[in-house]
DNA sequence: ATGAAAGCGCTAACAG
DNA sequence: CTGTTAGCGCTTTCAT
């Protein structure tokens, strides 16, 4: 039998009403004291304030979202928080969620696409003000239309889906988006590696079918192409994320591989994994072999040499993520075009990691 | 004016009321469907869920909260998410949560308690199934007061507040919590330099007066006494967990502070702004200085010399802390006690920074 | 198997 | 300045 309101009953919450009736007024000068946006006599607020403390009372979200109000929540959705180029991205927009007096709601996909739209349709049913799917996607027919099935959704509700570091969804999606020049640092450290004279570069990591990774490798065959170097598919050499994945593969190439005197890394994760194999291959670096990374995240600062890479505003993409997607709660007349876009710029930090070309080749 | 449910506005969203009205059923029978809790008719199971999918129909959570289901919500709340240590144990809690069908709200103090007592209440009007608070707190009467009042609040609301990593509030706050070994991580470590010869050994780093600095500090300082090694004040450096604190302070106390053969550092970030200044100064990590870190952090692995460290649980802290929290949602009849506490074991790994100590003192 | 209707706790007209 | 009251969208008896 469902648990009926009576008084006595120690478990239940106290509600409004009981504060009410405690403070000896009706609900809606509760209301008006926990709201402060209603002149409330002096006396009558303190009753009431009083009547809350005793009773313990705690206002209810849900009740006060379905009454109307927003519920103030924001959602971010990543791979994993413990991967730094999420977390730094997942902290602008929890800070700056939390500048509006807003929550975050976080999930992690773990790198499953199907998670990632479950996750969605959960922050819908939360009515999040807004949620940031964050990082590069496959182009998966399938996956795409369900995504912009949910952005006009969400839009249709009056939410926002928020792309962070991915390409659009297309003309029908609502969205707004926020990236970051991929392709521009990936030119600009490939160009820095060209400068120093080399010219055997060789592409590690990242999976093949991201747009993160296809973005970074347009950027480094622009450079390349720029200088008139043939492409030779063979130093290209993508496949994951993980530093393991750098430590591996460059091991195995290092022993039968094409030669190559400089080393791009996907990101700086693999970088590390790269450098470990680098180090336990004898060779130096950068005297031997050149290497650098992207993202830019602390480990760059912490391996030895330090890593140059580029940097990625990080934090400053989370931040904007949000702001795109709740400036419009204020101004109710005008509409926000629905689909707000941004683009962050990247620049090279050189480190210790890059040297000229030795006169001869480093590898035979 | 308030908005009127009329059925020719665009930008309202679909609701049971609609869905039922399309598919010729009752609400009752859409409610049904959608908790698929009750038998309903193949046909009309089909219809309505037709009407749905035209309606582009998403269940409102707060409506459905408010009708007396849970939420599914947990709560965290850290210092930091691009902190390895809080991003290690925010995993966790996020894993675990998913696991029961539950999102993760997450909220970052930046080492305000205000803020964190902020946090728990705007979580408490959520309604989150536990509230998980991490890491090492302060020992202040108005704060712990102020927590325990909210474990009290939250408790009466059939919640839970989760310590985590933290000491306990005392009897009066009912509360679960998950804690680690901290003081026999110390001790471990401090005897394994011990036995390396190490007598002198700095201790550098960590919040003074955080739980977490006393007991790695007390722990520390038992192994030293256990074999009668006089405890020197000067050898106490705490101060801060960052990695600049640990910079900044191996650099002035090499300059002029007294003399150590090895440096136990409060946490591994800390560790490694010390690995950098000895660096600097010449000095060789173990050769001429010992070093060890506490987490086990990744950078733990990336430092060179990799860092021997105290390892510590974090991803299955954040585990436990959900499933102590909301184990009981199941078993109705049998009340668990309302503290619920666990402690997991801490142990230490050996890599490369630490040497026996040289014949003469390393440093002078 | 399905429907009618009573809340859940709060806010916001509207009326004093 | 304060009270009355009608919802917000959903779940859940209780009937049928």
């Amino acid at each position: 039998m469902r648990r009926q309101s009576t008084a006595a009953d120690g478990q239940r919450r106290a509600t409004v009403t009981d504060v009410a009736r405690r403070a000896g007024v009706s609900t809606a000068t509760v209301s008006r004291v926990l709201n402060r946006n209603y002149p409330v006599a002096e006396a009558t607020r303190e009753r009431v304030e009083s009547a809350m403390r005793e009773l313990g009372y705690v206002v209810n979200a849900h009740a006060r979202a379905l009454a109307g109000v927003s519920n103030r929540t924001v959602g971010i959705i990543v791979n994993e928080v413990i991967d730094p180029f999420y977390a730094y991205i997942a902290r602008g927009v929890e800070r700056e969620a939390a500048l509006g007096g807003r929550l975050c709601l976080v999930c992690c996909t773990q790198g499953d696409p199907q998670r990632e739209l479950a996750f969605i349709d959960l922050m819908h049913e939360r009515r999040a003000d807004a949620v940031v799917v964050v990082g590069g996607s496959i182009a998966d027919r399938g996956y795409t239309s369900e995504l912009a099935r949910r952005a006009r959704e969400l839009d249709a509700g009056g939410s926002k889906l928020v792309l962070c570091g991915r390409p659009p969804l297309g003309e029908a999606a609502p969205t707004a988006a926020v990236e970051y020049d991929n392709e521009g640092g990936a030119f600009a450290i490939t160009d820095h590696l060209l400068m120093q004279g080399h010219e055997r570069i060789l592409y590690l990591g990242g999976p093949p079918k991201l747009s993160t990774t296809r973005d970074r490798l347009a950027g480094h065959r622009r450079a390349l192409e720029l200088r008139g170097i043939a492409i030779d598919p063979e130093l290209s050499q993508p496949g994951a994320f993980s530093r393991n994945f750098g430590y591996r593969r460059m091991a195995e190439l290092l022993r039968d591989g094409p030669e190559f005197t400089a080393v791009f890394a996907a990101n700086d994760v693999v970088a590390a994994g790269a450098a470990q194999a680098l180090e336990e291959a004898g060779l130096r670096v950068p005297k031997d072999i050149s290497l650098v990374g992207y993202d830019d995240i602390p480990v760059a600062q912490e391996l030895r040499p330090r890593l140059t890479t580029v940097h990625v505003p990080l934090e400053e993409m989370g931040r904007q993520a949000v702001r795109l997607a709740v400036s419009g709660g204020d101004e109710d007349d005008w509409r926000e075009p629905t689909t707000g876009a941004l683009r962050l710029g990247t620049h090279i930090v050189v480190r210790d990691s890059v040297a000229p070309r030795a006169g001869r080749a480093s590898r035979m």
